[in-house]
DNA sequence: TGCTTCATGTGCGCCACCGAACGTAAGCGC
DNA sequence: GCGCTTACGTTCGGTGGCGCACATGAAGCA
C-alpha cells in the first residue's frame, strides 16, 4: 500500500501535457483515504477534487427510506468531483471510499482556474466526464434488466480494473449497499461464483481466481463501459 | 402544433446572451420531428445537435437481447447531442422522438466552434449536462428501488413538464419500451391511475386529470431531478 | 480461555414483475 | 358495412429478489 506515491499513477494526471503538469504538480496534495470515508455528502459543497491512485471511490445515491445504489465507480482512471467544473458545485450524490488507498487532491479554486483556461485540461476532463456518463447510463440499464449474479460479476470486474491485485477487501454487506440489494442476495450470488471456481471468499477478502470466467458470466454492460473508457481515454502511459 | 416557431421556445436558446444569439439565429434550422424518428443510433456519428421546442426526445439504451431502457428525457429545456461537445462525438445510446413536434438544429461544426469559444455558451451547456447526469443517475436508482406504479408517475410527470398541454399521445407499448418493462405491466399500472381518477386513457391518448395526485403518488426521484434542473438552469424568460 | 462482535450461511413466506397466450374493442381503408 | 390492424385488457404459472429470523464460525479482546 505504501507504493511510491507518484501522482502519475492516476491516468488523468498522467495524461496532462508537460506545461500543465508543471503547473499542477506543486498544487497536488497526497491524501490517505480510509475505507468508508465520505468525500462529500449529497448536496454538499466540495472543497477539493480527488485523483485516486490506489483508492477506489463510489458515487452513490441514497433514497429517502435509506436504500442506496451505486451510480458509478471512480479509480485511478478518473477524478472525483466533476460537478465542480461542470458548474453545479454539488450533486445529489454522495462519494464514499470503497477501497482504501491514496489519492491526490486539488483545491476547488485552482481546479476551476485550470479548467477555465479552456485548453487541453478542459477537453481531457470532459472526455472523462462522458465516459462517466456512459457508466451511469449502463448502470441504469443493468439495474433494470440483468440478474444479481451478472451484476455482481460486472461490479467485481469494474473494481478489479481499478486495483493492482486480484484481491478485494470488501464485505458482502458493503457490496450489497453498492448494488442496492440485500446482503443475503450477495451471499448467494458470491456462493455460486465460488462454487464455479471463479473466486474465493473469506471474511471480507475476495480473491479472484478466474478473471476470464467472470467476464464470461457477466452481462454486456461491463464490456460496453470498458470499451467506451478505452475509446475516450486512450492509455497514454503504462500504469 | 403549428405554434409560432420561435427558437426561444427552447430554454437553452432563450438563455443565450444577446451577442451569441445574434450569431446563432442565422445558423439554426427548424425541423419537424415525427414520432419514432431516430436522431442518432448508438455509436453513430451525429451531424447535428437538436434543440427541441415542442418535441420530446428519449435517450435510450438497447441491450443485446433487444430489451431497452430510457436513460433520460430531453424536451424544450435542453439539447440532444451533448457528446458532440463533450468530445466523444458518439455515445452508446440512441435518441428517439418520443413525442412528435418541432426542434431547431445546428450543424456539428458550428456547434463545436461555438462551444470552443469557451464563453457563456460553454458554461450553459455544461450546467445543462450536469442536470442531465442527475436525471440519468436518478433513473438508475429508480430502476433499482421503486415500483412500476411510481415509475410510471415519474415518467408521466417528466413528460408533462416538457409539453404545453395535459395530454400525451403515447401508446402503452411505447411507454413500456421506455420504462423497460412489459406492456402488460403498464396496462395494469395505468389502470390503477385511472381508477384513482388521476388520468384518463384511450387508445394512445393520455389525459392527465389530477397532476397533483400524480406528484403525491410518484417517488422522490421526480422532485430530486426537477429541483436540480431548476437549480442549474434558472428560468431566464417565460416560455 | 471465555466472551463479544462481526461476517457469512440458511430457511421461509411473500409479492412484483415476467413470459406467453388469448380476448376485445376501437379506428381505418375500402 | 366489412375486414383489417392496432391498442388495450385479462389470465396463469413461474421466479427473482425482498424481509425477517436465526444459526455458525472466525477474529479480536480481556
Amino acid at each position: 500500500m505504501s507504493a511510491l506515491p507518484d501522482p502519475k499513477a492516476n491516468q488523468l494526471l498522467a495524461s496532462l501535457p508537460e506545461p500543465e503538469w508543471q503547473r499542477w504538480r506543486a498544487k497536488l496534495e497526497l491524501v490517505e483515504m480510509p475505507l468508508g470515508q465520505v468525500l462529500y455528502e449529497a448536496g454538499g459543497t466540495m472543497k477539493h477534487v480527488y485523483f485516486p491512485t490506489t483508492a477506489i471511490v463510489s458515487l452513490l445515491y441514497v433514497t429517502e427510506n435509506g436504500a442506496s445504489a451505486e451510480i458509478a465507480i471512480v479509480g485511478n482512471e478518473g477524478i472525483v468531483g466533476i460537478s465542480l467544473f461542470m458548474g453545479g458545485h454539488s450533486t445529489p450524490s454522495r462519494a464514499v471510499v470503497q477501497s482504501a488507498g491514496q489519492a491526490y487532491r486539488l483545491k476547488a479554486q485552482p481546479m476551476k482556474d485550470e479548467f477555465n483556461r479552456a485548453g487541453p485540461v478542459l477537453h481531457l476532463l470532459l472526455r472523462y466526464t462522458q465516459a462517466l456518463i456512459t457508466q451511469m447510463a449502463q448502470t441504469a440499464v443493468c439495474n433494470r434488466h440483468h440478474s444479481l449474479d451478472q451484476q455482481l460479476c460486472r461490479w467485481l470486474l469494474l473494481s478489479l480494473d481499478r486495483l493492482p491485485a486480484l484481491e478485494l477487501l470488501m464485505t458482502q454487506d458493503l457490496i450489497s449497499n453498492m448494488l442496492g440489494v440485500r446482503r443475503e442476495g450477495v451471499t448467494e450470488a458470491a456462493h455460486k461464483l465460488q462454487k464455479a471456481g471463479l473466486i474465493r471468499y473469506a471474511r471480507g477478502r475476495i480473491t479472484v481466481l478466474d478473471r476470464g470466467g467472470l467476464e464470461k458470466r457477466t452481462c454486456e454492460c461491463y464490456e460496453v463501459v470498458k470499451k467506451e473508457y478505452d475509446r475516450l481515454l486512450p492509455a497514454q502511459l503504462a500504469t
